[in-house]
DNA sequence: GTGAGTAGTGTTTTT
DNA sequence: CACTACTCAC
């Protein structure tokens, strides 16, 4: 193995076999680098089994990336090896142990459309007339997960509140679904862990190993989940640099990694403080920005770099003006300057921001690829079919099932389903199971018309259940099914026009999209299951692989948030949307964590490798209307000397006397 | 039971 | 503005 490129800090961060390793890795420091050389080195030189090695990361594409790389480093294929996210891991161990709970080993896993729709029922059910968001209640709930705040804690701590008995009610409607939201995924591995001791040690044995990347970003659950792996015979590394922390709002502790020999013994710290990605320009400005915080480990980031290109400011009139500027320049830099497309990147604080970006690129025909935003599954017609399957695999799953229960329409209307409910919470089953006993015991209640309904829905389920879940299902199963229910002509009904038909082709397209991933998972698996595709979708987000498989060659401008930019690097980057209550936003003003927008800044900043944009709109629609808007408060946190227009005079002519002065003196008052 | 039309509501970030 | 939830005429 070639350790020769390291510097000699990397290189003890690869090599050491300290049994608590910290390494606070600056942005750009060749983290990822020392990571996946570290596995590779544990496997060739120390020869540990690769299955003995757990590495965990905070998105399933970093991990990916990651296995590719040890991959490459050892030369050989390492199926044992388990890369992944904290949940890909407790859902690999939850399949096998999950019966201890008494659920089923085929739980399928709630996204967070499912958890909403599920919440916006029992909201309205069983505790009607209080008026409560679905969606913030399942924030709500979720915090309290990563919390480790029981239903039972919550009750104490809101008490005489609606929440704590939504909290309770959700969790056991979940439990009867066999369900499990993503929360739980932690949730439940957990309580295997600490309840099922002679598990615990089962899982032990076989681990060795654990990395985690992206420490700064875990929340206490997952903190207490890596306690109870480790073990004495075990050694542990983490790396990761609190100024990167982002996820707070998910739960995640900062704290971890300032205390980390706390929790575990003996540690060895180690910094990784060299950027290898930057101009100094644009870790002068990062810094800018980050050094106002407080309670961060105090660290100087260096580059043998120069200066490089100043930072560009654009104050657009409007958020038309910031697209026209920036697909503008983009359109300049790959055109006229030779840019490959795939080395720029806008960033911004929120998706929707995305939209006109998208369009004017579109227009412009500059390729470009949206990262994150998870379209194709998002779109109604993919979901209705999705939910079909999870209907194939758990028939008693009733959310699911009433969200297709009249798609396409088959008279089985609100009235309907109302009484379908009424009966099935009465009698303590589920949906299907009172329409599997529906002519027998109510058709007082139904009419004919209905129950025949009914009955043609539960056969349709029953026959592609059988199909779908036969081992293997045969590659014709989906188009069958396809057929028989009618979707192309339910779309046609919907969206169909008189002379226009794209928009039907176009859902169909997104369907038979779906097709191939589902044929394409039926080839990659020895022995496919109908719940591995699902919960691989709704986990692993195997459509995002998909996405980019599908243009390979063609290099794209990428589009993502800030967040979905952690750990990816770019020459240039354009942070648009630089205005006071986006990117410090508005509600983090409200909740007095503007240091956690801070790191967010510096998180966009350190994207860039050589040449950074800010831009900000003076004006922005908001809510439909045109609302006044400012640059960002953090805008005169970065050095002038930054700026593009006081380095193109410098560079042109010798600094006059005011200007030499002015910058002296800028320094001077830092 | 369906679908068009309208009134109300809400917008951070992700596994 | 965009999305939903609800009303009312068929």
């Amino acid at each position: 193995m070639n350790l020769n490129t390291l510097n000699p800090q990397q290189y003890e961060a690869v090599t050491s076999s300290d049994k608590s390793l910290l390494l606070l890795a600056g942005a750009g420091s060749g983290k990822t680098r020392v990571i996946t050389l570290r596995i590779a080195y544990l496997i060739r030189e120390h020869q540990v089994p690769p299955s003995h090695i757990v590495g965990l990361t905070f998105t399933n594409k970093a991990a990916a990336e990651m296995k590719e790389r040890v991959q490459q480093i050892t030369g050989t294929h390492l199926p044992g090896l388990f890369l992944g996210t904290f949940h890909s891991y407790a859902l690999r161990k939850l399949r096998r142990y999950i019966h201890l709970l008494g659920f089923n080993r085929h739980f399928v896993v709630y996204d967070e459309t499912d958890v909403r729709g599920l919440l916006r029922r029992i909201c309205r059910e069983d505790f009607p007339g209080k008026k409560v968001s679905p969606a913030q209640t399942a924030s709500r709930i979720s915090l309290c997960k990563n919390s480790m705040i029981s239903i039972r804690k919550a009750f104490e701590q809101y008490p005489g509140e609606i929440f704590p008995r939504i909290y309770h009610e959700y969790t056991q409607t979940m439990k009867q679904m066999n369900a499990l939201d993503f929360d739980d995924l932690l949730i439940r591995f957990n309580e295997i862990l600490v309840r099922f001791p002679e598990v615990r040690q089962e899982i032990q044995a076989h681990l060795s190993h654990i990395l985690v990347d992206e420490f700064q970003d875990t929340n206490d659950l997952q903190l207490f989940l890596l306690k109870k792996l480790f073990h004495p015979q075990s050694s542990i590394c983490v790396v990761g640099d609190d100024d990167q922390s982002i996820y707070a709002w998910r739960g995640a502790q900062v704290r971890h990694i300032l205390e980390f020999q706390r929790y575990f013994k003996d540690t060895r710290t180690i910094r990784l403080e060299q950027n290898y990605r930057s101009t100094s320009t644009i870790l002068q400005a990062a810094h800018g920005i980050i050094s106002k915080n407080r309670l961060r480990t105090p660290k100087k980031l260096w580059t043998a770099k120069g200066r490089g290109k100043g930072i560009t400011v654009f104050p657009a009139c409007d958020e038309e003006d910031e697209v026209q500027f920036v697909t503008g320049e983009i359109n300049a830099l790959i055109n006229s300057d030779n840019i490959s497309p795939d080395r720029i990147a806008v960033l911004y604080r929120s998706n929707n921001q995305s939209r006109h970006f998208e369009a004017a690129l579109r227009k412009k025909r500059v390729p470009y690829r949206v990262l994150g935003g998870k379209e194709l599954f998002d779109r109604a017609e993919v979901k209705d079919i999705l939910t079909y399957l999870k209907v194939f695999l758990n028939p008693h799953d009733d959310n699911s099932l009433l969200r297709v229960i009249n798609v396409p329409q088959r008279f089985i209307g609100k009235k309907t389903v109302e009484k379908l409910r009424h009966t099935a919470s009465q009698q303590k089953k589920s949906v299907f199971q009172v329409i599997c006993q529906l002519e027998s015991l109510f058709e007082d209640d139904f009419s004919p018309a209905i129950i025949s309904s009914l009955g043609r829905f539960q056969k349709l389920i029953e026959k592609y259940r059988k199909l779908f879940t036969a081992s293997p299902p045969s590659s014709e199963v989906f188009s069958s099914f396809l057929n028989e229910l009618g979707y192309y002509e339910y779309l046609t009904k919907m969206y169909g026009k008189k002379d226009n038909n794209a928009e039907v082709e176009k859902r169909y397209e997104n369907i038979l999209a779906l097709r191939k991933l589902y044929e394409d998972f039926l080839k990659s698996q020895v022995s496919p299951r109908l719940s591995d595709f699902i919960t691989s979708l709704a986990i692993d987000n195997l459509l995002d692989k998909k996405k980019e498989k599908k243009d390979p060659g063609q290099p794209a401008v990428t589009l993502l948030t800030i967040h979905s930019a952690k750990g990816l690097e770019f020459d240039i980057v354009f942070l648009v949307g630089f205005e006071e209550g986006l990117l410090p936003h508005k509600n983090a003003l409200e909740k007095q964590s503007i240091a956690e927008e801070r790191r967010l800044s510096y998180v966009a900043f350190t994207r860039a490798g050589k040449k950074l944009y800010l831009t900000y709109a003076k004006s922005r629609k908001r809510y439909g209307k045109n609302r006044k808007t400012e640059v960002s408060s953090f805008f005169s946190d970065i050095p002038d000397e930054c700026m593009q227009s006081l380095q193109e005079e410098n560079d042109e002519e010798p600094l006059s006397l005011t200007e030499a002065w002015k910058k002296l003196e800028s320094r001077l008052s830092k």
